[in-house]
DNA sequence: CTCAGCGGGAGGTCCCCTCAC
DNA sequence: GTGAGGGGACCTCCCGCTGAG
């Protein structure tokens, strides 16, 4: 699949900064389920900071800035004015928020917390039922699934619309108190893709219900790793820049090698072990404090 | 100045990501002189890009793909068309281009193309100089000047009207070719403000005339360094891809430690020499091509 | 259930203009 | 020059609706 990534951009001539880009719409909207559109946010706000930050620089003239980055002044003092309100009222600017969006890590905890369920007690909101009902009803449900009722969808939906509510992201829409449809059903989806929810037909109800499968929002697919990817390409990112500076403590370095499959494993141990070993060589107390991030694999050739 | 930004990230409690959009936005913005819009284009691009890939593995399925990503269907169609269309046609999509913005690069050779000029002629386009006239102009331009022409700005705007027909930024303003002259002024400012031209106010000349300053548009500062940048930090997010799907080759290391002052240049040749040493102890003629990416630096506490 | 088309509103990117300081 | 305000064009993101296969 990725291959294919690969292939699309290179025929459609993508450079660089436009594959990181793509990288990180990918990683953002597929892998962890943010809106289309909160990408297309999170990058206005980026760029809207740039704005701001630049404005500064140029001792607080709109007309300067907006020639310098081809905006008109009045929307550069919307930018300023909309960044000052936040730094203001320190509030968060719209943004992507790193991990997952809140309003999907927030459904299990809300779940638990409104419809919780004691064994022994029905499990289905507001119904209660018999032996067999229940019996029927234990088939569905795995063990490991939370302890909590199963609900229908309406309230499913309405567990999501308090979540927005909560969230920061109710930006939309104004201040209305209510999801409109596609969004709902957009939120469901991810939350059964994600294997957060499942749905269950259950005989003897002749609507689905839901069931928490899940005590966090995941996405699919190794999540930690996934984390730690975005983390660690920040902090690059950050060392690069420092290094492109000039400061003192930058250090960039970039190896091409050939390694046969049969002695991987070694290198890699040794490579780490020799890491190690230098920074205990070198660590020295009171000294500046230091990171070193790296990272090692396939040399694509659409990458160089 | 860079403080400022993380200060100012900080308090708005900005995440990694955004924390890397907002590195992305501000080198694509401020340092490379990319237009606010072609930032914000570009992340459309990958949006859709993204969208894409999806639509594709969703097998072709306008509704699912929407739903998953909250996306209109019919936004969804609009999407695959342009994307298609751009891969049938070979035509690259909307996007950074990775350097800087074409249309500026390409003036100074445009400017050498069409007002080339040859010492003891006159070097200002059109009019025929005096010997006093001449004395006076030399005064205004160094030697290290490329030998062109000085231009008024009727010239100059004509120059950049016809790059940016050239290029493949005409994508605004439908096809008129004819720049706003908010964009001008732009693009003017652009080429100012990187000391690839400059204004020349002759005593014998009513209106301020232009001189190419430099062969070619770089904006200020460590150039070389910034493009390394930006590939650097792509191909480290490849690379830590690759790390998540779990690869083979992929490996991955994060670092910290202490470093004092006085030992830090050793260390640093150490730890070049030691991966110098590694690479040749285990490259492997026919082996699988591999590649190291690293960077080190002083550990900002907003970035952990 | 998917695809297709229609409608609308809000907000953002662009363009240009005038007027007071 | 700069700030502050007016206008309008166009596109995109969201929302809802209907009907055809």
């Amino acid at each position: 699949m990725h291959v294919e990534h690969f292939q699309l951009a290179k025929e459609l001539k993508v450079e660089k900064i436009d594959l990181l880009l793509l990288q990180l719409a990918n990683h953002a909207i597929k892998e962890f389920g943010h809106r289309y559109g909160s990408f297309l946010d999170a990058a206005s706000t980026a760029a809207k900071f740039a704005i701001y930050i630049s404005f500064l620089e140029n001792g607080r003239n709109f007309r300067k800035t907006g020639v310098a980055h081809h905006v008109e002044p009045k929307r550069v003092r919307e930018i300023v004015k909309e960044i000052e309100h936040a730094i203001r009222e320190n509030t968060s600017l719209k943004g992507l928020s790193s991990k997952e969006p809140d309003y999907l890590i927030g459904i299990p905890h809300l779940w638990k917390e409104k419809y919780p369920w004691k064994p022994g007690t029905s499990r289905i909101s507001g119904r209660s039922l018999d032996s067999l009902e229940e019996k029927q009803l234990t088939l569905h449900i795995p063990k490991h699934f939370p302890k909590v009722l199963l609900i229908d969808e309406g309230e499913l939906n309405s567990l999501i619309e308090e979540m927005r509510l909560l969230s920061a992201d109710n930006n939309s829409s104004k201040n209305s108190n209510t999801c409109s449809e596609a969004l709902l059903e957009h939120i469901r989806y991810r939350l059964r893709h994600s294997e957060t929810i499942v749905q269950v037909t259950l005989p003897f109800m002749e609507l689905p219900l839901y069931a928490l499968a899940s005590n966090s929002y995941a996405p699919k697919g190794q999540c930690e790793r996934l984390e730690n990817m975005v983390d660690d390409t920040t902090r690059f990112i950050f060392l690069l820049k420092q290094w492109v500076q000039e400061e003192a403590y930058a250090f960039r370095a970039l190896e091409t090698l050939t390694l046969s499959p049969s002695i991987r494993e070694q290198a890699f141990q040794e490579l780490d072990e020799m890491l190690r070993q230098w920074g205990d060589k070198y660590h020295c107390d009171g000294g500046e404090p230091i990171i070193l991030q790296m990272a090692l694999g396939k040399c694509d050739e659409d990458i160089l």
